[in-house]
DNA sequence: GCATTGAATTATGCATTCATTATTCAAGTC
DNA sequence: GACTTGAATAATGAATGCATAATTCAATGC
C-alpha cells in the first residue's frame, strides 16, 4: 500500500494556473487592472508568458471569486462596483468579523491574543504620525490576526474571499482625523475585550468597527490606479 | 454605436464549462461523487460527451468553492468533510441566516414577508405528518426566502457557497421528534418577528435556530450514496 | 518470502489547433 | 448624409496533441 496523505508541503514547483490566478488577482486588487476594463487573453498570455489554457482557468476561478465577469463569447471585464454592492460587502464583512471576534475569545491562544494587543498598541503611534500606509498596514495585519485566531478556516476563506472585493475601497477611504482616531480608540477596546475573553462584547465592537467604514467608502470607478490615494482609518 | 447592456437574456446557449460545472456539483451534492472519491477527468468527458478542456475549468471553480480539492498532478478529489469542518460551516452559516434575518426586517417588502408566513403556516403539518421529504424542501424554500428578503446580493452568494458545503448533512440529519417540533416552533417565532420587523430579535432567533443543528449533524463518510436517510428538521 | 527498483502504463498540465461567434469597416441603398 | 448590409478580421469556446509527472506491476536482489 501506497503512504498517503499529502506529503507536507514537499511540491516545490506551482501549478501555473494557480500562479497566473494568483497574478492575475494581485493585478486587479493593485488597480493595474481597473474596474470595467475589458481582458485581452492574448495580451496577458504574451505578458504572463504561458498559454491561454491556464489563464482561462484562472479567469473562470476569479470569476467565481466575484472579481471580474464573464460574458459568453465576449470575454471577461474586471468587475465594477457601485456604492451599493460596497455597502452590501462592508454589511456581510462586518459580521463575519464580528464571529472572528467571537470564536477568538474562545479558540485564540494567549500568545495570538498577546500579539494581537502587541500590534494594537503600535497602532496609535502610526495614527499619532499620520502614516497612512504603515497604519494601513499595521489595521490589515491585526484584522487579519483576529480572524486567524478564530481557528475557523471556513471564516477565515469567507472573509478573504469578500474582503479581495473592498480592499481598494479599504485603501482609500478617506476619513477625518476625528474618525480615524475613534478607530484607533475602538481597536484599544477591541484588544481589551479579546484579553478579557468577552465574546459577545468583542463581537459587538467589532461588528460596529467596521460597519462605520461601509459610509467611508466613496466610488471612485474608472480610476488612475492606486496612486497616493487616502486610507482608511479603520 | 452599437447598443449594449446585456440583452435581456436573449442567449439560448449555455456555455458548456458552466453546463459541466453544474453537473458536477449536483452529482457532487447527491451524493453520486462521494467524498474522498477520486475523478477521473476521462471518465466524465465520456459521461459528458466533452473534452476535457471545459472539465478542467469546471474543476478549478469547483475546487475554488471548496466542493473538491486539486492535488498537482494527481487529479481532484471530491472533499471529505470532518465534523469539525461541519461544525465550522455551519457556525458561519448562522451568523450569515441571522444577518439576513435582521436585513430582512428593513429591506424585504409586505409581500414576501407573507409569503415567508405562508410557507411557515405550512411547516407544522407536514412535521404532524413526518413528511420529511416535504419537510425539508419546505424548509429550504423558507430559508431562501428569507435570504432574498434581505436583498443582498453578496449574502444571499455568501451563503449558497457555503451552504451547498452542508446540503447533504442538512439532509441527512436525524433529529428526535421533539427537537423537530421545537424547529417548527421556532420558525413560526421567526415569522412572526419577521412580520413585526424586529431586526434585532429576528437575527437573534435564526443564529440559533441554525446553530442547534451543528450538533445534529454525524458523520457519514464513504456513505453510499443518498440512499432514503433521515432529514434534518430544522 | 518480502522489499526494492525500474520499465510500462496511465493521468495530468499545458500548448496548439480548429470551429464558432462577435466586432469592425467598407460598400451600397434609401 | 445616415442607416443598413455583409464580407473581412479578430476574439472566444472547445478539442486535440504533446510533454511530464505519477501510478502500477513485474522482475530482481536480499
Amino acid at each position: 500500500m501506497a503512504m498517503n496523505d499529502t506529503p507536507p508541503s514537499v511540491i516545490g514547483r506551482t501549478a501555473l494556473a494557480v500562479e497566473v490566478t494568483d497574478r492575475l488577482r494581485q493585478m486587479i486588487l493593485e488597480g493595474r487592472l481597473k474596474p470595467g476594463e475589458k481582458i485581452r487573453e492574448k495580451l496577458l498570455t504574451e505578458e504572463f508568458g504561458v498559454s491561454r489554457t491556464p489563464l482561462r482557468e484562472a479567469l473562470k476561478v476569479l470569476a467565481s471569486e466575484g472579481l471580474l465577469e464573464l460574458i459568453p463569447n465576449r470575454g471577461a471585464i474586471i468587475s465594477r462596483q457601485s456604492d451599493a454592492e460596497r455597502e452590501e460587502i462592508f454589511l456581510v464583512l462586518s459580521t463575519l468579523e464580528g464571529l472572528a471576534g467571537e470564536l477568538a475569545c474562545e479558540a485564540a491562544t494567549d500568545e495570538e491574543l498577546q500579539e494581537i494587543a502587541r500590534l494594537t498598541d503600535a497602532l496609535r503611534p502610526q495614527f499619532e504620525a499620520r502614516d497612512r500606509r504603515s497604519y494601513f498596514s499595521l489595521n490589515q495585519a491585526i484584522h487579519n490576526a483576529i480572524l486567524n485566531a478564530s481557528h475557523n478556516e471556513t471564516l477565515i476563506r469567507s472573509h478573504a474571499l469578500l474582503a479581495y472585493r473592498v480592499q481598494r475601497a479599504r485603501y482609500q477611504a478617506n476619513p477625518t482625523a476625528h474618525l480615524w482616531e475613534r478607530a484607533v480608540d475602538e481597536h484599544e477596546a477591541i484588544a481589551r475585550t479579546l484579553l478579557a475573553r468577552d465574546g459577545a462584547r468583542t463581537r459587538l465592537l467589532m461588528t460596529a468597527h467596521l460597519r462605520k467604514l461601509s459610509s467611508l467608502t466613496a466610488e471612485e470607478e474608472a480610476g488612475r490606479g492606486p496612486g497616493p490615494g487616502a486610507i482608511a482609518g479603520e
